[in-house]
RNA sequence: UGCCCGGUAGCUCAGUGGCAGAGCAGGUGACUGUUAAUCACUUGGUCGCUGGUUCGAUCCCAGCCCGGGCAGCCA
């Protein structure tokens, strides 16, 4: 007999005579005669009801002993319960315990913090809350892949170690096999690298943008959706050292049709967990953000607004309030503008666009006033940015000049430059961090709760 | 990295300069249908670590460790 999931049987049309079940116990409830077991086995959030009658064989030594967590297989009947709360139950005619959880399984079947459940990674999947991330996170990666090939956007690997320190964009996990006690050093007493693996320096990505500008650059529309690693010592809900990301990157398009992609990708995907995800959502909007469903559906149904840098700075400068951080045209946007902009002016997801040159790396291309760049970041309610991308400077001088500001060396981005030399055209892409995509949908306010395995400062268990 | 808050039973938390507490979980028993079942009884502690003050510290003080929140960096 072949195993049916708990979801497909809450789903049956009609009773079975024979199912086989698989799955940990959540809770068992005794009367006496017989116990009510709830089995999950993660196919869903709901678990399905099974009757445990004193008769069978093995209830006394085995059965009425399974505690929460522990693994069964069950054999028997679906019939219509005879209880209230579910439409299907299962009398069980044979039942297996294939591992025991004793009193030290420290999953209940009360409520526990996110803290504790972190610190047991190892097992939250098995909690409904984790089970439901999970799975939406997993529905959500598929439906990037759709939303990106219903478009014939090609999917494209960039490599997760790189010799370029891409757009100086902060610290850097060095990746080396160099003894780091004893490593190889230079006459003037530096460590010597041409001795290292890679023959010099070698990093884990914080990007894959640039390769993905040089796919860009022949298949004309690419995305990239991978691990990204940076080496910030943040301490936020919103930052991870390792976080996944995926970045599009379109030949022959500007900034405009940039943040056209953005809003139409983001509601798409806000679209499609609402409809394959629903239960797990009603779940979010039940026991952690009471807003979440009306929010999603809210952000759906408007236009994202769109304000320049420019204009961002005179509504915050004109709404009277006061600011930690005042701010002047030039400066960066604080966490409290961002919120405000937001969460209070605007009260849905805010695209600003045209940042000063001053702000932005070398790659984004310098506007007609020559002080700002097609810069944009894509701003939502409670998280912040989730999107920053830009139009790319496709002219090769401005570009040589950009790098020259930047202090970057050009022998270091020949590459990069040929791609200018050869057939330039312009182009723009961005970068949507996946996990804070997730939060935004699932309502959970910590990073490390939509990843399975957070690595943040001093963390890298499991 | 800076500022702030916290660490007491497996979990969630209360509490006090003088015998260490509750709810849940675990155990035993009761209950013919429960839904985080219910009821009775019950096991369970290096009060984060180190040092100091004190007759006496879980409590007061200092340092350290760990967790969280906010800010910066960004996605």
């Amino acid at each position: 007999m072949s195993r049916t999931l708990v979801k497909d049987a809450l789903n049956a049309a009609a009773p079975m005579d024979a199912i086989l079940l698989q799955g940990w116990v959540r809770t068992r409830r005794d009367a006496k005669g017989f116990s009510f077991i709830e089995l999950n086995d993660g196919s869903g959030l709901k678990g399905i009801q099974i009757i445990a009658n004193a008769t069978l064989p093995n209830y006394g030594t085995e059965v009425a002993k399974a505690h929460t967590g522990a693994s069964l297989e069950v054999r028997g009947k679906l019939v219509p319960s005879q209880g209230q709360g579910q439409k299907w139950e299962v009398v069980a005619e044979a039942i297996t315990v294939l591992g025991e959880a004793d009193a030290t399984y420290p999953l209940q079947k009360k409520g526990h913090t996110l803290e504790f459940l972190r610190e047991i990674a190892h097992l939250r999947p098995r909690s409904n809350l984790f089970g439901a991330v999970f799975r939406v996170r997993s529905r959500l990666a598929y439906a990037i892949h759709q939303f990106f090939q219903a478009k014939s956007f090609v999917y494209v690997h960039a490599p997760i170690i790189t010799a370029s320190d891409c757009e100086g964009a902060g610290e850097l996990f060095r990746v080396t096999t160099l003894d780091p006690s004893h490593p190889p050093m230079t006459e003037d007493g530096h460590v010597d690298f041409k001795q290292d693996f890679f023959h010099k320096k070698a990093y884990l990505t914080v990007s894959g943008q640039l390769e993905a500008e040089i796919f860009a650059c022949a298949l004309s529309n690419v995305y990239t959706f991978g691990p990204t690693f940076r080496a910030e010592n943040s301490n936020t809900s919103r930052h991870a050292a390792e976080f996944w990301m995926i970045e599009p990157e379109m030949a022959f398009c500007d900034l405009q049709g940039n943040m056209d992609l953005a809003e139409e990708f983001v509601k798409y995907l806000i679209r499609d967990a609402r409809e394959h995800c629903a239960a797990d959502l009603e779940f979010f909007s039940k026991f952690v953000d009471k807003e979440l469903l009306s929010r999603l559906d809210f952000v759906l149904q408007r236009p994202f607004q769109r304000c320049s840098y420019t204009e961002a700075i005179e509504i915050i400068t004109k709404s009277g309030k006061t600011w930690e951080h005042p701010v002047v045209w030039g400066d960066n946007l604080q966490s409290e503008h961002e919120r405000f902009l937001g969460e209070e002016h605007f009260k849905c997801p805010v695209t600003v666009y045209n940042y000063p040159r001053t702000l932005k790396p070398f790659y984004m291309r310098v506007n007609e006033d020559g002080k700002t760049v097609r810069a944009m970041d894509l701003l939502v309610p409670g998280i912040g940015e989730i999107i920053g991308g830009s139009q790319r400077e496709e002219r090769l001088e401005v570009l040589r000049e950009n790098m020259a500001h930047h202090k970057l060396n050009e022998k270091d981005y020949w590459w990069y430059l040929d791609l200018r030399r050869y057939g330039t055209v312009p182009h723009a892409g961005f970068g949507l961090g996946f996990e804070r995509m997730l939060m935004f949908v699932t309502g959970v306010g910590n990073i490390r709760d939509v990843i399975p395995f957070a690595r943040t400062p001093g963390t890298a268990e499991f």
